[in-house]
DNA sequence: TATGAATGAGTATTCATTCAT
DNA sequence: GATGAATGAATACTCATTCAT
């Protein structure tokens, strides 16, 4: 569709690439921005100089400021879920279990960093019909990867019986990425809950009792 | 309303008294306005006319805007936590938290509304160190009280046996609040989790399992 | 409702009268600058200074820019209409019709430097329809004001025989003003149309076979 | 459209003709974004697009947007006035004169549909002289042309007697179109003046009286 | 010549805050 | 204390024009 210089053979890939990687470049500089200035600090006019692109490119990547913002926060939530399950390893179900929460717990200063700056997106899709339907459905679509992700695993445990099925492995799976963001959520006004410690103490002793074979407890039980 | 019937001599206490009045007036006002267009679209004129003051008196109570809807929101805070505890009744330390974490399940529709326009304050404070002191300390405040409440009430029901006291009280008590805050933000993307069912679901597992003693366990386990 | 310094009896004219002046200058600025840099080159900020407030009182008085730009254009028309009726004088319905026609015919170099700014507004009420409909409406009660003025005139002269009466009073109102119309449109372009001598010369021409009562073509057509 | 078989040679006039079929596709183009979105609406994109070529080329044929919407302009006038005359059949001069007003009385609403672009154009030579000087001397020479058509059927008939001749060719000439373009003007803002009927009543009441020779009046007159 | 991605100057509008009355 | 008119800083977005390919 463009024209080449005479000679040159391309066949659009490495065009596509570079844009593709200008694109990055732009998602990459809304976030460090954001990351500096906040959310709602955010200017046009610094995410272009960052992104080292004139304000006018942004616009061609880029319908509004709110699609740039909402682009980059979503990027970043699909690259962090990617990369956590990427990292469980092999293993029985309960060994991927706990590595997965383990995983999940060494992050959580690093997440609990980033929240700071997500939460105040919802300050700008309060007000944004467009942009609040992009990152919540974004969310939904992230939660429920986690969540299914999480649910299959205990249904392993389960069926292998390495796990006590007692309980409904979907309902188990909310309840332990509940009590995950939570302890995010009140990490961003208390940072001492940042503190993986606490979030592990909690998990396990959850998990403990959940998930043991009966049989494991039952000595103890009946003494 | 403020102005007095000639002949009354005031004593200041009445002065003091109306000015308190406007002050609450100013608040509520500005919780109001908020819940009508988010936090970030409250702007003071509005909140004058819904307080029914001048602009001008609504610095003569607080600094900045910020100030005052950093105000606002903590009075909600307070207002909420003073009212749930004390709706709790009399009984057994069992039935009592089970009453309370009742309360908090049927609020959550009512918390996860609030949640939308509070998670917007996030994006002011990113950007105002005093107001973030300000609320931050707040809800540290809330929390704590909140996980206290939780806490002495477990710590009660194991003295008297009515708990099992394997668990550590004050883990517990913060898990089952992370429990509920992961539920009221993920609901503010996923409306579906402001349904309470979800919620009491999740509670009561958890709670059978850790709070019954061993004892009322046993007999089915050995069957 | 204002509250008045203690002692002063204010009954509220002076601040409106403060208030209506502030808009006159208001509109002069705005027409000035038009005048000075055409109706698409007048920025709000130059209007603002040259009317000595803030940019933000010209938002007290306009709620946008198209809005104060069609105000000043349509007291400009309403003023010129005024003043050119009230200094028609006394006489003979032939002599105030001359008069009025030859105050017209005076002013043809004003309005039609007038009209290279006016007709820039065509520019903005095309992509305007609310400024549109203000304009046009606007110009429309000034144009029928003049059409209904010189028509009566008309019929007057026609009664006391003064006239011919072989002419409807109404179509040749409307004809001598589409005629001066399209002679300050062309002089827009062609300057030197702006010379009142071609009018003068073309209104009496017209006048003259139109107007003149039969009786005193007659003698000259009969010998 | 515009490239060669393989194996033809061009010996340049092709090309010349190919250059300038797609110069006139650009004015063309130009003149269907503006009557599509007005004047000061149309964007090179968009008349790029509807001319099926590249912004950049638009930039080959004309140096600045102006240019291209001046010259489009000039073009659409030039061809009204062209057409009109090449339309006028043959006839005494009073026969012809007849025809030319009536074309030009029927082509009222089309050409007062025009004019509400056109008169848009007046914001874009406010501010840009050598525009301005380019569309006026355009404007200039059409209206001049069509006033000289018109004094010279006015003279042919005064020759030949068709025609009384107390009145001055030239004036009358300049007379009818100034009527004229009064009536296409004020059609701007009161759509109802697009009525050809008005116009024919107000040319045909102007005309009998001014062109019918004498004698043909004096009959009716002496009675 | 043709293309179209990149550029960046230019401006209306909002709204927290002040202060004369 | 109360009022509300006046202030002016701050910023997203468009689109004519350029120029590397």
């Amino acid at each position: 569709m463009a024209s080449q210089p005479p000679g040159v053979l391309d066949d659009g890939s490495s065009a596509r690439a570079s844009r593709e990687a200008k694109r990055s470049r732009i998602l990459e500089a809304a976030r460090t921005v954001c990351a500096r200035v906040g959310f709602e600090g955010a200017r046009m006019d610094e995410i272009a100089a960052e992104a080292r692109v004139s304000k006018g490119t942004l616009y061609n990547f880029f319908d509004r400021k709110e699609a740039l913002l909402i682009a980059g926060l979503v990027a970043q939530y699909q690259q962090g879920t990617e990369e956590l399950q990427d990292q469980v390893g092999e293993g029985t179900p309960g060994e991927r279990l706990a590595q997965y929460l383990e995983l999940l717990t060494e992050l959580l200063p690093t997440i609990s960093a980033e929240m700071m700056v997500n939460l105040q997106a919802w300050g700008l899709v309060a007000v944004d019909e467009v942009a609040r339907e992009q990152l919540f459905s974004a969310l939904r679509v992230q939660y429920q990867a986690q969540s299914e992700f999480l649910a299959k695993l205990i249904r392993q445990g389960q069926e292998c019986g390495e796990f006590a099925d007692e309980v409904e492995a979907g309902v188990l799976a909310e309840a332990l990425l509940s009590l995950f963001d939570g302890q995010v959520y009140r990490s961003t006004f208390a940072p001492e809950r940042a503190n993986p410690d606490t979030l592990r103490e909690q998990l396990q002793a959850l998990l403990e009792l959940k998930l043991l074979p009966r049989q494991s407890r039952a000595p103890s039980e009946v003494s």
